[in-house]
DNA sequence: TTTACCGCCTCCAGTAGGGGGAGAGTCAAG
DNA sequence: CTTGACTCTCCCCCTACTGGAGGCGGTAAA
């Protein structure tokens, strides 16, 4: 008649592992009482843990001690289990040894002056198709820019753009450019800048134009200082732009050597551009590193 | 510029797991579509994810994987990495040696004859404090009876007898045993009936008399039938019994070498019971087995 | 244009063997 | 009566994924 924190001491297991053993059904206690819910175990069921102990050195899961104990097994699909797991344990021994020498491998290569690169290398490399480049992005020609810092300011939005609300933003925001400052053409210095995705999907981004200062600013509207960054400037027209940041970082920043840098990217506009005409150019810039 | 999926089959790593390591930030594809949600990688990212690969095979965990590879790791770290890894390595193996060598002397010992119990015996036996009886069920004299099978009928509760409901439907049913029979005394031929707990803790308890048929039973009023079983039986006063339950389970039964059997325990009380004297004796009647 | 289908997405649940902790109830001593 | 030690259930966390439901994306046939 021990409760719990006894019995746990004298056969030296924790209470949560008695508890789920309990619920498991592989150790129920001698008596649960009704109303408190206090399990009692008796002295004699300490006998009862060491064989599940014992099956548990030897390696058997849970769910096999408790068919090797309830079920009383016959002695013939005993022995058979103990070949089993003999046999696993056999594969776990040479699984080890041989992750031993690996490691010893490259132990032995870092002492010979090898570093990371050369350690984690894959002897085979495998040898794959070439890479589908859309036809009409081959001949683009990308310059790298490093820019000053700049201020911009116009509408914001955090979201996942769900239902195209930045194009409706730039639909309402066209016409108060001039609640901003005076510029002498619609889309000169016009900029969308884009932070980066969270995690849930969001980001933000800015319908603006670069400005000098951001005083007297509309109280709906926000500015976003951009940092000084070196950016990989990519051409491309208003149809293709959804291709061309994919291009970017899917084809050509690793075919060039480049890395993304921290920073937001942005779209670069022009007196030119009609967001009427998806054949009008504009240019998309993304920090890159070496 | 590679599909998950393409990328999975060039790599030979489950999409599953591809997705894993995107969200545990170990590898990014080199473009995630901000519309469409889609992963985009690249042929060089192979080598990448070959390096992550490396280091899985050398039994580092993804979590170590990572500090490695992004942390940009010093060399003198990495080794101690690699040797902190080798020494748990070798202690696996010393493990895994030592059950294999449990493992192949039970089999030993089965194929000498050995049965289950000598198997799974642990060889230290636990010297434990003695059991603290309580004195006055020391002297309890307990009887082992067959019953046949019987018949009840009365009032029947479902739950955890929150708020003794139990105690209330001994009050309710009382003046009504004139419905199901026509007993000479209150107590006569009276049982509380108790099923096995279900797993949320509800069980099901019966407050009846021992009838021969269940015909003309009010709707309100259900019957039981119990089946022939052996059963421990222990005298005990009202005040006791919840004590009593707990010493037949917790201590009479291991130490007597007896087991719970099938079917359900009760309380008899008898002509003589009265439920408003604490001192009052009852009988419980818990089915065992050797 | 609709339908079918495949591939991809996110979110949820589950795995073995428990550990950690919250919030509430139990028990014995002072 | 209060206090402190003990216990209860319930829920979330760990690894390294796997499986499935329900819902889009994109293409081809009808």
């Amino acid at each position: 008649m021990l409760k719990i924190g006894e019995f746990s001491q004298a056969a030296k297991v924790s209470i949560k592992t008695l508890r789920y053993y309990d619920q498991m059904g592989l150790l129920k206690p001698a008596w649960k009482d009704r109303f408190s819910g206090y399990r009692f175990y008796h002295l004699t069921q300490v006998e009862d843990l060491n064989q599940i102990l014992a099956l548990k050195e030897m390696g058997f899961s849970l769910d096999q001690i408790q068919t090797i104990l309830q079920d009383e097994i016959t002695l013939p699909q005993l022995k058979a289990m103990l070949r089993l797991k003999k046999t696993e344990l056999q594969q776990e021994i040479k699984t080890s040894t041989s992750q031993l020498a690996l490691i010893e491998d490259r132990l032995n290569q870092l002492d010979a002056g090898a570093d990371l690169a050369q350690i984690t290398l894959i002897q085979e490399p495998t040898i794959l198709d070439q890479i589908n480049k859309p036809k009409e992005l081959e001949q683009m020609k990308v310059e790298i820019k490093t820019l000053p810092a700049f201020t911009t300011a116009g509408m914001k939005y955090v979201g996942k753009n769900e239902n195209n609300q930045i194009a409706a933003m730039w639909q309402e925001i066209g016409p108060r450019w001039g609640e901003i400052n005076n510029p002498a053409k619609p889309y000169e210095r016009a900029f969308g800048i884009c932070g980066e995705m969270e995690e849930d999907g969001s980001f933000t981004y800015l319908a603006g134009i670069q400005v000098d200062k951001v005083e007297d600013l509309p109280a709906d509207l926000n500015s976003w200082e951009v940092p000084e960054n070196t950016y990989a400037v990519f051409p491309c027209t208003l149809r293709d732009i959804h291709k061309t940041y994919q291009y970017a970082h899917s084809t050509w920043m690793p075919e060039n050597g480049y890395k993304r840098a921290d920073g937001p990217d942005f779209e670069y506009y022009g007196e030119h551009f009609d967001p009427a005409d998806p054949e009008s150019i504009l240019y998309v810039y993304i920090p890159v590193k070496k």
